[in-house]
DNA sequence: AGCGCACGTGAACAACGTTCACGTGTACAT
DNA sequence: ATGTACACGTGAACGTTGTTCACGTGCGCT
């Protein structure tokens, strides 16, 4: 059933790296699949909805990616630390369609408490645990939301350069949380 | 000469406080000053240089409230990200308004190189400094973005519990910035 | 008196999201 | 075969947005 609304969404992630959050219209998505603007709303109630589905599918797919089992806390914090900032970068604006909405899809969720459990036996009391996640996603966020705010003006930094800082700066909250730890 | 043109500004932010950045249209900010549209672009060339002007309005006030002298490194860190966070959030949307432009005003640059400055006289290389300025002005952001979000769907958590949460993470970089500085 | 300038009007333009009455075609049950 | 249901699309419209432009108006200066 839900199959032209599958078609409706991947077209309309694909304009979206083409023209940008912006540029995204429901005309010109329309166009794209060969149809006119009201024809869309068949599928999604709003354009609202249709961005709400784009975050959701965006946000879902790090299924393997991180590595969940039995790794360390600080491991497992960079891997969802960089596996976020990966997310948001491989889409134009990413960060801000991601940040813009943002009523967290269960997957999200499911990653979060167990990362809170992760830090908790690592010797966490359980509102630092807590407190050291609001503050990587609440960091990673941030990061990213300016320097894809930069990439749209100018291209001054390398992505070696800026893979780099973000690395630091992710390093220095880690060290933060390995003191609190004590 | 630009008298006018302060009122609207003014304006400006006061229409902003009231309805949102959504619904701040040029229509409406035109008849609450008791005029058509047409006349606002007597004194901005475009709604975007009006957002602007209206970043940089927001964003310069923090004349006096940052302790500048000779207190140390962390206290003076406190002080900029608590400041940071409390423009933004005097004013509805304020956090997504700053975010969106963002081609720092040179005042804030200012403030941003006399903290790298005291950082390395404090005993960090100079690019430890830059890493932990970033990293904290990256964690303001994303924290405020976030909370202004939420805010606006729910009003969940106090402000007091939101001042805590804040200021826990913030210390838990401040502490990663300690450990560094060794 | 006359020039200039700051300011405002009003009507229009293109583009946007959205709605709605109306047509298709295909599939399935009778 | 016929009829009915449904998924899908049309095309024209509506209201709202940012923006432009030819044209007025009034105040201050010389």
């Amino acid at each position: 059933m839900g199959e032209r609304r599958a078609q409706v969404l991947q077209a309309a992630i694909e304009l979206l790296d083409e023209v940008g959050l912006d540029g995204l219209t429901m005309r010109l998505l329309a166009s794209r699949l060969g149809v006119r603007a009201g024809a869309l709303y068949r599928h999604y109630a709003s354009k609202q909805a249709l961005l709400d589905a784009m975050v959701a599918h965006l946000a879902t797919p790090p299924a393997g990616a991180v590595p969940s089992p039995d790794h360390p806390w600080d491991e497992r914090l960079r891997g969802v630390a960089t596996g976020l900032r990966e997310v948001m970068l491989t889409h134009r604006d990413g960060a801000r369609l991601m940040s813009t909405f943002h009523h967290p899809g269960g997957e999200a969720v499911a990653t979060f408490h167990g990362l809170v459990a992760t830090l908790a036996a690592a010797g966490a009391p359980a509102d630092t645990a807590v407190v050291a996640m609001d503050t990587v996603l609440a960091y990673v966020n941030g990061y990213t939301i300016e320097e894809q705010a930069r990439e749209a003006v100018t291209g001054a930094r390398t992505r070696e350069r800026r893979d780099q800082a973000f690395a630091d700066g992710l390093e220095l909250i880690i060290t933060g949380i390995r003191e609190s730890l004590s």
